[in-house]
DNA sequence: CCATAAACAGAATAATATTCTAGTAATTTT
DNA sequence: AAAATTACTAGAATATTATTCTGTTTATGG
């Protein structure tokens, strides 16, 4: 009688019954982290709600920061996985940049609570000691998309315009309607939008 | 012999004499969260920069979230006041949104360290008990825009969508690479894209 | 000039993160 | 399989930091 049992982000991240511990921890803490704040959760309540111990959780994690880090990470990774397995169906550059962005959203919905978490806690971990991890992984992520573009550019479907600002053009608004629906400043659902997402990172970047 | 000392952000929000011990707190407290992370400044450090005790710095402001709110706050008010002065010329609803994010991006580029600050913070704020204050704030930050936005979809200039998301739409792009910007990802600066991302908040919401 | 409130100061306290030492379970080696 | 090694768990002890408290000084209004 095998039930299918929904797998989350950490199940992805840590697999493995070994780990089963480990992923306790990292979920307490995120659910103490998205209900009380970060700063306003002290690592006693994650050790409660986890059943574990102090001492469990600075040997998984070193400190708060790396408790932190590896929430942030494990949240990253499934988001890019997503993204990357949108993107490679793609057939062209508009395809793409709706792939990019529908991913994004659906990801999100989702994950509503580790979005929200990487968005409160983004900046810390990028300027903390863990900004190698993750700048290797931003490195990788826009790879694909890229590609994409230049081809676009050389066919002349794609604005040719300064490499640093596609990913700001395409994403940031899906992005910033993101944040205000996880924040309770808007209602209704970023997928209810998507059409007009996608429709608008087109408009900023195609000819 | 009157030099003209330039004015900065807390001169305005905290004006005179009387105050200058609060704006050499606030001022030292920026400093500090910026260089070493809101989480990683001690009070007593800022304390020690800003020549107070922590006496002092309770009185004013409570607690730590308190100080951090009247900084959030301040800086708000700053950039509101520049995004009303540029919107009050426009003359269309094209200029108003060039205002717009015209306006956004000067004030990020004149106050960096106090634009980072308002990206890490931001999300705490928002739940925190100065949430009503920051709601207020918000609430009549669009509202002359919103009128020029109504009146453009009348005339058939402005493409009919929902209410809430024009804001995104409008400000995400310019948002998304200020931040960039602000932590080092990119180089070049948001002024030198302006025209950039005017042009792709037209694109957006134009028809 | 007095009365009152605002601002300042720092010692005392409380809350929290982190370290340390020791014990237990799993894994590998011989 | 037994010993040895490593990974993991545990919580008491310590260190760091935020906050409170009490008293003192400075400004302001009558």
């Amino acid at each position: 009688m095998t039930q299918s049992t929904s797998l989350d982000l950490f199940d992805r991240a840590e697999p493995g019954t070994r780990k089963a511990h480990k992923r306790d921890i990292l979920r307490s803490a995120l659910q103490c982290f998205d209900e009380l704040g970060v700063e306003l959760t002290p690592i006693d309540t994650i050790r409660e709600r986890a059943n574990s111990s102090i001492g469990s959780i600075y040997h998984h994690f070193g400190n708060k920061e790396g408790l932190i880090a590896a929430i942030y990470l494990a949240a990253l990774d499934d988001q890019q996985a997503l993204t990357k397995a949108a993107m490679s169906q793609a057939d062209s550059p508009k395809a793409a940049i709706s792939a990019l962005v529908l991913s994004y959203l659906e990801w999100v919905c989702k994950e509503p609570a580790a979005a929200r978490f990487m968005f409160r806690v983004r900046q810390s971990v990028a300027s903390g000691p863990h900004q190698a991890a993750l700048a290797e992984r931003n490195k990788s992520r826009y790879q694909a998309l890229l590609r994409w573009l230049k081809e676009g550019v050389v066919q002349g479907s794609i604005r040719a315009l300064p490499a640093e600002i596609y990913a700001s053009l395409l994403i940031g608004q899906a992005e910033n309607y993101c944040k205000a629906w996880l924040t309770q400043r808007v209602k209704t659902s970023p997928l209810a939008h998507a059409e007009v997402f996608c429709d608008a990172a087109w408009r900023s970047v195609g000819v």
